[in-house]
DNA sequence: CTAAACCCTACAGTTAACTAGAGAGTCAAG
DNA sequence: CTTGACTCTCTAGTTAACTGTAGGGTTTAG
């Protein structure tokens, strides 16, 4: 250990003291500064701050700024990582609310493609009657197409693959 | 033809030169007040305005906001509806553009629902690895689950239902 | 000593389709 | 003449996750 490890003036005993600066975490984890800002302003992070100004962080704080991309690129929301933080920082194993999150996440995508799925069959539906029709525009109107909708009662999907 | 209707005092020939109010058409086709001024707004619809500065609208507005609301339920964004009106307001009949706008819009949804059966299979082959994995908390760590994910190698997805 | 690089706060802007509200003017009925 | 319903403009807020900018202060390398 070399002698100007606790020496006042070096800088190398401040950066001890005082931890890594905003620009280190940024460049650490691939995070933009701002976007860091913006996670201390929702709770995700923390940091202490030096006579400066300067927020100085912990290297723990690397590991969980890794950790917020790491549930982003599940799906997981910055509300929903701020939770999971939260209990963890109640002093919880949060991998049970994780796995809960998630079941979520799976039903609530489960779902989407479902209405997504149905919806791709009513305009199929819609463009292959179009296809084939030739109506003529009625005075006033704009498209015939869309004008004739039948709102009230939707087409009836049969769709391509026959599905009962 | 009653004596009144060109009478300077009777307002009902004031209606029939100005046109429906706009709480008129909001009620008549179900759309809010703020809309339709945000319509405007868009150049979506048109009014003349009265000396008081109201917006009168004519009967075939009622049938244009109609329309807005009938390619809004296919889908269609206020930007391309505003797209559609200028083809139909140059003279054409827009309905050929209309059939490119719905073949693009059922592409894009093939796409999004493909991403996100994708996305799905994903988040379930982690679930299902999640279930029966018994990882222990890293001393300085959040949760094992969501720290173990190994992101340059994303999970194998060989889905439910086996497809090659 | 100076210039570049870094840091701070605070605010505006991004997308889509509106809604809500303030503050003021207008109209219709009794 | 008054009251309530209607209209106007303008502004801000809604969601999500930031980015960009202005206008400053600080630090560091040479």
């Amino acid at each position: 250990m070399p002698a100007d490890w606790n020496v006042y003036s070096g800088n190398r005993v401040v950066v001890a003291v005082m931890g890594l600066k905003i620009g280190a975490v940024a460049k650490q984890t691939g995070v933009a500064v701002g976007a860091l800002r913006y996670y201390e302003s929702l709770g995700l992070i923390q940091s202490e701050r030096g006579e400066n100004g300067y927020r100085y962080y912990s290297p723990a704080m690397i590991h969980q700024v890794q950790f917020i991309k790491q549930a982003q690129t599940l799906g997981f929301s910055l509300e929903d990582i701020g939770e999971i933080l939260t209990v963890h920082q109640r002093g919880d194993v949060p991998c049970g609310f994780v796995q809960e999150l998630l079941q979520a996440k799976i039903q609530q995508l489960e779902t989407q493609i479902q209405e997504m799925v149905n919806f791709k069959a009513i305009l199929e539906n819609y463009r292959d009657r179009w296809a084939t029709s030739h109506l003529t525009p009625k005075p006033g109107g704009i498209c015939p197409l869309i004008e004739t909708l039948d709102l009230t009662v939707p087409p009836a999907i049969e769709g391509g693959n026959g599905a009962a």
